[in-house]
DNA sequence: CGTAAAATTGACTGACTTCAAATTCGGTGG
DNA sequence: CCACCGAATTTGAAGTCAGTCAATTTTACG
């Protein structure tokens, strides 16, 4: 029988190299599975969760709320992503986390996690490793809302996209889906949905994506790399490899 | 003798209850110190870091460079922050840090940091739960450049640094003083130093701030708190109280 | 299939940027 | 201690990118 864990121990395994012992302890780790419907919170913000959480199937969002209401989509989480490492180990959850389609998500007593990070140093540090590229993706995305204008914003992010759902095997870099409307978009890159669909469109009409439903054809990666102005060096794919 | 680490320690003392031996442990690394310049780099984007670095005195910030040279200037440093967690642990540096005063800065080798985290657990919880705050003020960054206009930015801004300089007891929430530019404020919002200017000038004329040289006077906190929709929870002061 | 949600489009507006010039500040060397 | 000079601040005028508002069309899914 295959483990519901298993997404987030080959995940954690790229980041540093876990032997049978640590698997083991990941495996073992206990938990409760639950379905929730797109829109349904996995973790709100002001709670004071007692839980980790993991995203065994599907996609989820990370967003905080300003006072006059509106909201930032702070992250994307594909499955096998732990969702939650950043609210669960602080006292209350300063943003909330919500299903973009329908998910499965596997709650993890966080005794549990911290425990087993500490018996097990390279468990510790893949877990670590984890929240360092979570917050190097995350200062992209300031700089990326701070300094680009629309067209690149939007650009970086699907390229982003892109490469992620590449390295997690959920898609190529040129063909993907992710169910994210064009208001959820705006909410990612600080800009209005009216805005978004006009860039999208932008893109579209210079035949440099396709766009079908949810799904995104990027014909040209060469030509939307230098819209988006991106370098993928943030996303610190292939790290095992570069650590030695 | 007062060990140059202490101010580090206190802090990490701030996050969860060190005993003896975890202080001891602190105070033991090893380290090298260094006096750098106002602009001068501490750490920079590209570089292989073989060493954690420890901000002892004055102010640094964090930033990253598009490849359009647009600056995003992603956290702001006081003394006594592991400014480096981030960088020294992954492979490459993702962003550059450079020092905003005269500083004096503690290079000390991650691999001593690293073995000491997992040796003794508090230490290595102490400084887990330093990344995620810093992880958690970069999301209310975040959202503060997408989601809020130019006057609120920079209230928000002014009163984070406001109650980090007192929680750090570097000055009063009401007065303090920090050696940022309007074009270093302008790059932390995400505005151009002519509306950071414009802004400031308007907090001035209300007579909620005043200013003189690079020292800041809140006036009327309520109302800068207000117009800044700042919420202090982001900064989980006060988190080893909260966590029992 | 029907209906609510999402996408699309157009006209208009305005917050912020850009460019450029004048003024003030602050640190350093004489 | 003061004079100097580059850096930082301040101000004005004009331009623009993206937002707002509102209506229409298309899509998704129960």
């Amino acid at each position: 029988m295959i483990n519901a864990l298993e997404p987030m121990i080959d995940k954690l395994n790229g980041w540093i190299e876990l032997d049978a012992a640590d698997r083991a302890g990941l495996a073992a780790l206990p938990y409760s599975r639950k379905k929730i419907g797109p829109h349904g919170y996995i973790v709100h913000e002001g709670d004071r969760p007692t839980h980790s959480c993991l995203l065994l199937r599907g996609f989820a969002y990370r967003q905080k709320t300003t006072g006059e209401g509106a909201r930032q989509i702070l992250a994307v989480q594909l499955a096998g992503d732990l969702v939650d490492l950043q609210n669960s180990m602080l006292r209350v959850a300063d943003h909330s986390v919500q299903a973009l389609s329908h998910v499965e998500v596997a709650y993890i007593p966080r005794g549990a996690i911290i425990s087993l990070a500490f018996d097990r140093p390279n468990v510790g540090k893949a877990l670590w490793y984890d929240t360092l590229v979570d917050g190097s993706i995350a200062r992209e995305w300031t700089t990326n809302i701070g300094q680009r204008d629309a067209r690149q914003r939007l650009a970086h992010l699907l390229c982003e996209f892109a490469l992620r759902l590449e390295a997690a095997g959920l898609g190529r870099r040129t063909e993907y889906e992710i169910p994210l409307t064009q208001e959820q978009l705006a909410d990612a890159t600080g800009l209005t949905s009216v805005h978004v669909n006009r860039c999208l469109r932008w893109l579209d009409g210079e035949h440099i994506v396709d766009r079908a439903h949810r799904a995104i054809r990027i014909i040209d990666w060469e030509r939307m790399v230098q819209i988006g102005d991106f370098d993928d060096t943030y996303l610190h794919i292939g790290l095992k490899r570069d650590q030695q």
